[in-house]
DNA sequence: CATGAATGAGGCTTCATTCAT
DNA sequence: GATGAATGAAGCCTCATTCAT
């Protein structure tokens, strides 16, 4: 019905901010169900109807919350993987910095896993546009025969799944990094998972990793 | 506070399954919190009080089913994986196994990915017991040759990261079995990343991979 | 979604009508809007949720409340007439029957006319319901020549329209009943409105005032 | 508290017939409850809180325009009558123009019968006072022979409920004139009902009826 | 004259759970 | 072993109104 106001001004902009993060705490370390608005607007330090002059409901504030941290992520893995040498090279960068995100956003983690019983559609969206986004580098290393053929979005999931299985096992469950012969294992796996038939995977990477591929 | 009965007539036993199913269904069709109690009941047939005769609570039912799950589970894929020739075989075996389970028990799926907002340690409980189990086998294929060294746990909890977006992408997701490219990709993927160092991993099996181990 | 319970014990029956009274007494008081369910549950002596056991919705009993007045007016109307002589002596009982009604009533009249603004269809029922009945009357006293010609809705709707704003202006903004003067001003000009053209309206009935009409 | 400006300025005024405006919009079509300030506003283009610089609170602008419809139905039924030769034209002419007043202003009849759930003596003042002036206008036509005898008001709320109901049921639920048919029933009713004992009423108009009176 | 962010009380409704039968 | 009416706490959300700018 009604337009959600926007507020554009500057104290505006630090209430709903205000309200976001609150949020994120709040449902990060209760759960969605059993956090109350009233518990995020007084963690905010705002009046509870303040609360709808930014979010249409406390769903639409974890919605927002996942989109928010689906772009943080993606900015993350994108920064980290960023000087690559090659695939492998961002593979290893990018499960370290998926690790490390995870342990400093623990409560962004569960929002967003949980997310998919509140309103799916923004979990598949958060998933869909991950693996997208891992698919195409996949896809441009198969191009440079740094990767085995295969469907690339098949391998963007399976690593996803890796990856999640292992920033749920440690870093949110156990509050901790893995070991790093968990890390070892897991690359080993990884490498050699990838790595083109006829290649051993654990092998020093050949003459000329990538680069000049295609 | 009292005992449950756990009623031991007949009766009793028809009434706790046709509760059990109900909750399964309407959990997994429209999540825990969006299921009263009444619900449940109503598709069971039963009257509302009657729900505590046999649950202490409506946390209770779902902790239940989730126990359930993990058994019918594990018993699917032990029965599976039962007459592999190696390692590689039983995971081959046992990814089918379990698109197959999740494509039939859709809703059992999700009733475990929320029972983890629900009574975290059933959560905990049901991937801890099955990736014990998995790290086992692994361990023991490692003794036969047929796995690379490492962390065998880090082994299994990567290889149930593949399998859990695997089911997530295509049978929960799409309600369909994952198209075959898939399936060989994540194959060749694993096939790969499991081998032991040296060797190729979708290469045909050398003349006596393993097989005989045991 | 859900069906409505509709207890049908005996102790679920009298809390019914408990609730049903004492929203009849809380709207008529203090208006749709200014009545809060609690109000409701507590007059009727039950707990809030109770309420919705028998009500879908605060609405949903102002509704009930409507045809129930529907209901009972037309009733007290068909009951008061019965024994006319005539249509003339029909309208004149059934004018003093409104009138005794109104003042009986009148937290339903208000009630009915707030319905209005809460669910217009109600109104609307009630009020076309009993214009269809009256123009009934109405058409059946023409072919026996008691009442002029001319459509016979609009001669009930007229008639409602008197009755309303009598009702109006005296049993409910004054609590007591028109002034006897008042009353016979508006007979004789209902009387000489209905009477057939030719007709002398106040006259003394003609020798065989109706029965054997036709 | 304080008083309220009354803004003489000229944009003042503009801003004060806009929200005059938006609010008999916003009332007529949704209704009071229903009707937020935000709304007004929104319609009338200013900021919420300009809301309180012309009116003391939501019900006080319901109250002004119940006046402002009270005056404009009173000049639109004067001007309409103007030249009636005598009551009975009066009644004619004056029956047509409420018609086409409702048609016109189908928001403002909600309004008034709304407004006597929100402040009953807005609503009575507003009916006492057209009830008054057309208790006069009978009074003066009985004094010259036009119209029975009885107690003025007693006619005046009776022919005010014929009119409400013709309103009601045409102009406002069907959104168009009363048919013909309809019509001529009313005004033969009416003509008929007013007119002087022993008059035929629907007859053709005897020698010099009344008409040189005033 | 006008703005619009902020307030906070209050109401409807849901639902897990209890208990008398 | 089963029933289902009743409970009452709790939460989401709306909205009239205020106030600092």
């Amino acid at each position: 019905m009604s337009e959600l106001p926007v507020p554009s001004t500057a104290r505006g902009e630090a209430t709903r901010r205000r309200l976001l993060e609150a949020a994120e705490a709040e449902f990060g370390e209760n759960g969605y169900a059993a956090t109350s608005v009233a518990a995020i607007t007084r963690r905010a330090g705002v009046a509870q109807g303040t609360f709808y002059l930014y979010f249409r409901s406390k769903k639409d504030a974890l919605v927002e919350l996942v989109r928010h941290m689906g772009r943080s992520l993606r900015a993350a893995l994108s920064e980290a993987t960023q000087g690559a040498a090659d695939r492998l090279e961002a593979e290893r960068l990018g499960f370290r910095a998926f690790v490390a995100f995870s342990l400093r956003h623990q409560n962004l983690y569960k929002v967003v896993m949980e997310s998919q019983f509140v309103e799916e559609s923004a979990y598949r969206e958060y998933y869909q546009t991950l693996a997208d986004a891992y698919a195409a580098n996949i896809a441009r290393a198969q191009g440079r025969g740094e990767v085995r053929a295969g469907d690339p979005a098949a391998l963007a999931w399976a690593l996803m799944g890796v990856a999640h299985f292992l920033g749920l096992r440690f870093p949110i469950w156990e509050r901790r990094p893995p070991p790093d012969e968990v890390m070892e294992t897991v690359f080993a796996f990884i490498s050699a998972g990838l790595a083109p038939e006829g290649d051993g995977a654990a092998r020093p990477p050949s003459p000329r990793p990538d680069g000049e591929a295609s």
